[in-house]
DNA sequence: TCGGCATGTGACCAGCCAGTCACCTTGTGA
DNA sequence: TCACAAGGTGACTGGCTGGTCACATGCCGA
């Protein structure tokens, strides 16, 4: 976390990075990665087709992992951050009840990233290319490692059913993805209101933790 | 449900256009819709690429919505069937295990279209095309609909928890979705042994039903 | 002020593929 | 047996787009 020292030509680079990162997301969110066009992104990043290959060698592809990486990173620094500032005698259910509003509503607020991944996180995970498969069972399992920490902690204090802290937490991620999935707001067919993180965050807690069986 | 009477000619037309659709859903789940190519389709389903256009007027898409088509109605007609020959007096716990356990050992047999479904549907779901997206919210419905009847019945009774019916149908959707991505074999990379049924069925039914709270 | 280098640029190209259509094959009825 | 209709076929084409590169621009050091 050391100030970085950058040259002034240095710092142009990284603004210019993330205006074309931000176009790209932009782009690709709206049409889908396959069919959005490079000229579209560098039309909207206001630069030349040609500047982008001085940015991202790798050309289209390139672009579309540097987002992930970013989105990935995201997820797993709130992860952490979140369950590191948490006080620790709050109670459990209370807890993942607020972690889970707080992703969604980062979710919501990111909702080209959510979008991005909705599209094209599948296909790739999916993927004849072992590279990309890999990528993303990779980074998968870096968000379930990360949630895994505090429900093996909880379970080890005895505030959680002792179960497969691993599977748990990608149920966990799944249940927050189709909930999205569910409320998001689809043209003028959205079921619900637009996903509300607080109502999110009561329904899937209530289901998880509480369970659908009836308690006195 | 009367015996349909076909022409020899009319059958025929069945049986081919029956091996195109096969032929379309291996290639378009291998590849992902929009890298697999028609005239790969053609040759796999071994017809000339124009015959495809014979019976498919629409052309790739066509093809694509044909095949969603058939896996949706698949799924419904999975929930109806099941809730209709399940005794009534079975515990709603393992009435649900077992609808659980079913549906999953149904997409595991069907891996292709459930890689389909999985590589394509949030795509379209969230495509630009208004009628593209309003086609998946309704096939959603329908789901969500059969899924929520016996939900509903079972709140009515008492034996489960009353909450949003039409909600915890799509959450369990989308935990039997979840479960089928994080135990998928992809590659030498699996996490766990190639999705099971009866494994997948008693985390699903735990979570879900019993809770992640601890109980005595 | 000038020369040269780093970097932006967009016209261009080559490959790809959905969709077409003129032609051929097959089967049927007279 | 022949003529014709129905329908299968795949070479072809038009449009599209990822990636390239020769050139333009402007910044910096001398």
């Amino acid at each position: 976390m050391e100030a970085p020292v950058l040259s002034r030509r240095d710092r142009e680079r990284l603004v210019r990075r993330r205006a074309m990162l931000d176009a790209a997301l932009t782009v690709f969110a709206e049409k889908g990665f396959q069919s959005a066009t490079l000229d579209e992104v560098a039309e909207r990043a206001e630069f030349g087709k040609g500047t982008l290959y001085n940015y991202f060698a790798g050309g289209k592809e390139a672009i579309l992992f540097a987002l992930f990486d970013e989105v990935y990173a995201d997820v797993v620094n709130l992860i952490e951050t979140y369950f590191e500032r948490v006080e620790s005698e709050r109670p459990t259910r209370d807890v993942f009840h607020g972690f889970i509003a707080e992703t969604i509503a980062h979710l919501v607020e990111r909702s080209d990233a959510f979008m991005l991944m909705a599209k094209e996180a599948h296909r790739m995970a999916f993927s004849e290319e072992r590279e990309n498969a890999a990528y993303f069972l990779g980074q998968r399992e870096r968000i379930a490692a990360a949630l895994a920490l505090p429900i093996e902690k909880a379970m080890q204090a005895g505030t959680l059913r002792r179960m497969d802290a691993h599977g748990v937490a990608h149920m966990l991620m799944g249940n927050i993805h189709g909930y999205l999935m569910y409320a998001c707001p689809l043209g003028e067919h959205a079921p619900t209101a637009p996903p509300d993180a607080e109502h999110g965050a009561n329904l899937i807690t209530t289901i998880l933790f509480d369970g659908l069986l009836p308690r006195d």
